[in-house]
DNA sequence: ATTCTAACA
DNA sequence: TGTTAGGA
């Protein structure tokens, strides 16, 4: 399948596909035309990135992470790195997740406090 | 119509 | 990351 495609079933856009290869991420065969060629197994592949990216993690954490998953087999040489990396990564979303409860409570504060007739006629639709 | 590379503001 | 130029 081309890039187009691709970009369409597994939701990173044309411009991220090129650029994850560019990483080494993936390694679509080409047409003669220079076309990049999907296969249906970079696709499941590519959807496992986009997961990957929806998580947060970084193009360097998923070359340490991806062969550990792809590979039925152990091929636990990077997984060491993969281990102090995925904590790092905990770490990092602790950190945000009590942030993010402080601003929630800051916030569920203003809203208690808010005034109960501040409501406003809406327009037609 | 779609994609390719490279480079821009 | 988007966008654009200039080709294939």
């Amino acid at each position: 399948m081309q890039i187009g495609e691709i970009s369409q079933r597994c939701g990173i856009t044309v411009r991220m596909l090129r650029f994850y290869e560019a990483e080494g991420l993936l390694q679509p065969h080409r047409t003669g035309s220079g076309y990049r060629d999907y296969s249906e197994a970079d696709l499941e592949e590519a959807k496992r990135i986009k997961q990957l990216a929806d998580a947060g993690l970084t193009v360097e954490a998923m070359h340490d992470l991806l062969p550990c998953i792809i590979s039925p087999k152990p091929t636990f040489h990077p997984c060491d790195r993969l281990r102090a990396r995925l904590e790092g990564e905990v770490a990092k979303l602790d950190q945000r997740l009590a942030d993010m409860e402080r601003s929630r409570s800051q916030i569920v504060g203003y809203l208690a406090d808010l005034p109960v007739d501040t409501l406003v006629p809406m327009s037609q639709d």
